[in-house]
RNA sequence: GGUGAUGUAGCUCAGCUGGUUAGAGCACAGGAUUCAUAAUCCUGGGGUCGAGGGUUCAAGUCCCCCCAUCACCA
């Protein structure tokens, strides 16, 4: 029964280079599809470049040309990483396209008829120098909590805080270094919280994973707010009907880039673009995501489709993001890869594949590149249990029986082996892992079934077979049935390594139509070519290279920040710079107070005097070591910008240092005499 | 801070609804073998399952509380 089944990946912003971090998604999806297709099901894979938004808008003024031009040369880019890596897309389109111009204003005017669509005067930051209302990603101020520098506007990363731009102290822009105004504006917002009802039923329905669902449920205890949508001139995008200088929020018609780049597939393949689109559509539509960008998929995008009379989504895959070597990708360390220097020192995109697929399952976890593991498991796996199969008995065939597969399998094959290998049980198993997106399950068990393979291969011991009269028969059987063996793990595995299952094709000599999934019949009698290896072994030469190389490509110059899909945060170094420091101020205080807090096991409660008009209230976690009474009067040092945080006993407004360790502790510090409250430490 | 996850041998990971001496691959040690891209086969060493409490006849598996790591907070 061939289902008709629709897929996306997320759209790449156009923006910066696809890395290894974004394929983890693509290969993700790839494999999926492939063994969709395997299985005879009408699939099909569309993606696109998200191409709005400022900070395309921003780019390509800084480099000189029209973000038309921009978001083209990084299409182009794209187009040959995903080809490289073998991303088999059936299209692969741009949000800057007249299908997604035409579905966006129509699913917006279809939404704005259902009364989901309202306006309000909102006040937000406005770059005078370059008259154009700033993101928040593009002001930078002072924390209003801890009070560090140069943060973002809408969150800072020294403390965590979140909040909005307009509470920043001492804004600037960061496009502009200037002063950024406050002034109202109009926006359009979608009514996002008249849908609860609805995507509460909707994320319980089953098209969510259980941690998935479960974080939805946070999102929902928070009540929904309706959705900004729309953003001023100047910004690169769509402008929204009836409303001069008005656009579309880039992440309004960035998941519409699915439905028109499907679109597009239609008008060159002749495919019906309703029948799979239409409210009541019999067809299925996965879309496979990072676990950062669920919010969009799981909220904005079903209400969207839900209240413009369009189908939902059958189901959303959510991965995990990628580490390497158990850290998040780092310019400095040199792990932060992208495709193409990979495809420079490694060259076959495969092992990459194979890596990863032999990492994935269906949840939300974090999947490791371990360089060292990835060289071992590569070269064992892949080379010396799958390909080794083939290597060491097609010389047999080759030289003794003219690439002659023998006209019968050994009695083995029909006693046991077959059932290991070629029984429906076997097939469904395997393919329930490829459903399930439990890759490394399948793998797992591929491998498996290649070791029981060199386990048949060591007992029979063709060689010995060779030398021995009257056995060619037997060696000659034995051998026939390894290739076979070796003929169907290329099959279980071709949705992982579809390349080296076309050169296996060509050196077994078996047509397309024999290449599919459930296979029943086995190569007998069959005429193969001369075998020539058909992976070779990664040399770790080359992993040490390509990190090398990416340290040295470490740019000077900060890539221009991004609003969506935001890289993994990078670390710097080890070190930090003196710059780095002074951001702590850290203050001699003196403790006018002290008290114990009721409730509180390790907390005391301290009021703090550093010269300040009013003096700080503080908790620290000294409560073991120190009686409040002997505290009172004592200097000590305290950060005073550290951003306020609230505590269940109220709001603790900076730190007080005290050393500890596993020997004892903590012992707060204390200023040499002559010190006075206020005096700045550094 | 809130929420969702994760923490099992040197490394990467399995361990379903709690039940015999906790598993695999890699790495390591010893042996076998030479067909194969030093690949393969056999044997072995190695874990107080993040810490601490609790429930139970029985906990890696359930509950509580810490600690660490990752993500999200429109």
């Amino acid at each position: 029964m061939s289902r008709k089944i629709l897929v996306t990946s997320a759209l790449p912003y156009a923006n910066g280079s696809i890395h290894l971090g974004h394929l983890v998604e693509y290969i993700q999806t790839d494999i999926w599809v492939r063994f969709q297709k395997m299985q005879g099901h009408e699939c099909h894979y569309v993606c696109a470049d998200d191409t709005h938004g400022t900070p395309i808008m921003l780019r390509a003024e800084k480099e000189g040309i029209t973000p038309e031009a921009l978001i083209e040369n990084v299409h182009k880019e794209h187009n040959a990483d995903f080809a490289d890596f073998l991303v088999e897309f059936d299209n692969y389109h741009s949000t800057h396209s007249v299908e997604n111009r035409e579905l966006a204003i129509s699913i917006y005017k279809a939404l704005k008829a259902n009364g989901k669509i309202t306006s309000k005067t909102i006040e937000q930051y406005f770059d005078p120098v370059k008259n154009m209302f700033l993101p928040d990603r593009f002001i930078k101020g002072e924390c209003p909590k801890c009070h560090a520098k140069d943060q973002y506007g809408d969150s800072c990363e020294v403390c965590g805080a979140t909040y909005n731009p307009t509470e920043l102290i001492n804004p600037y822009s960061a496009v502009s270094g200037a002063a950024p105004v406050r002034k109202e504006t109009e926006h359009y917002f979608f009514k996002l919280s008249e849908c609860e009802g609805f995507l509460k039923e909707w994320t319980r329905s089953g098209t969510l994973q259980n941690e998935a669902a479960n974080k939805m449920g946070e999102w929902f205890g928070n009540g929904l707010n309706d959705w900004d949508i729309s953003r001023d001139a100047p910004y690169f995008g769509f402008e929204i009907p009836d409303a001069p200088g008005k656009y579309f929020y880039v992440w309004l018609d960035a998941p519409i880039g699915y439905m028109a780049s499907f679109k597009n597939l239609c008008a060159k393949s002749g495919l019906d673009f309703d029948e799979y689109w239409k409210k009541d559509s019999t067809t299925e539509l996965y879309h496979f995501i990072g676990k950062d960008i669920l919010y969009f998929h799981a909220l904005f995008w079903p209400a969207t489709l839900e209240y413009s009379g369009y189908r939902k989504p059958t189901q959303i895959f959510a991965h995990g993001f990628l580490t390497v070597n158990g850290e998040k990708m780092s310019k400095s360390r040199g792990t932060f890869i992208t495709a193409r220097s990979y495809l420079d020192h490694v060259q076959n995109p495969e092992y990459l594949r194979y890596y990863y697929a032999a990492k994935l399952n269906g949840s939300m976890e974090d999947i490791d590149l371990n360089l060292e593991d990835f060289v071992a498991r590569v070269n064992s796996d892949l080379v010396g249990k799958y390909i080794n199969i083939a290597s060491r008995c097609a010389g047999f065939i080759n030289n003794r029986f003219d690439g002659r597969l023998s006209k019968e399998l050994p009695i083995q094959w029909a006693q046991q082996l077959k059932h290991e290998f070629m029984s429906p049980e076997t097939w469904q198993k395997i393919g329930l892992f490829y459903v399930d997106r439990d890759y490394s399950k399948a793998i797992r068990e591929i491998m498996r079934l290649a070791d029981i393979a060199n386990q048949y291969i060591a007992e029979e011991e063709p060689w010995k077979l060779a030398k021995l009269p009257g056995s060619e028969e037997r060696l000659h059987q034995v051998c026939s049935l390894a290739i076979n063996i070796f003929w169907l793990l290329t099959i279980y595995i071709k949705p992982v390594l579809p390349k080296l299952a076309e050169q296996a094709q060509e050196f077994l000599q078996t047509g397309d139509n024999q290449m599919v999934w459930d296979q029943n019949s086995v190569l007998t009698n069959h005429q193969i070519r001369q075998y020539e290896p058909l992976v070779t072994r990664l040399d770790p030469k080359a992993i040490e290279a390509m990190v090398e190389a990416n340290k040295e490509s470490l740019q000077p110059v900060q890539p221009a920040p991004q609003t969506k899909q935001p890289e993994p945060a990078m670390e710097e170094n080890t070190y930090i710079s003196i710059d780095d420091f002074t951001k702590v101020d850290l203050r001699v205080a003196r403790i006018v107070e002290a008290n114990h807090v009721e409730g509180a096991e390790k907390l005391l409660q301290l009021t703090l005097d550093i010269g300040e008009e009013k003096p700080r209230n503080v908790f620290a976690g000294i409560k073991s070591a120190y009686d409040p009474a002997t505290l009172v009067g004592r200097l000590t040092v305290m950060v005073a910008n550290l951003a306020p945080r609230k505590m269940k006993f109220g709001m603790s407004e900076g730190m007080v240092l005290a050393a500890s360790d596993e020997r004892g502790g903590p012992f707060i510090l204390s200023p040499d005499s002559g010190a006075q409250p206020g005096m700045r430490v550094k």
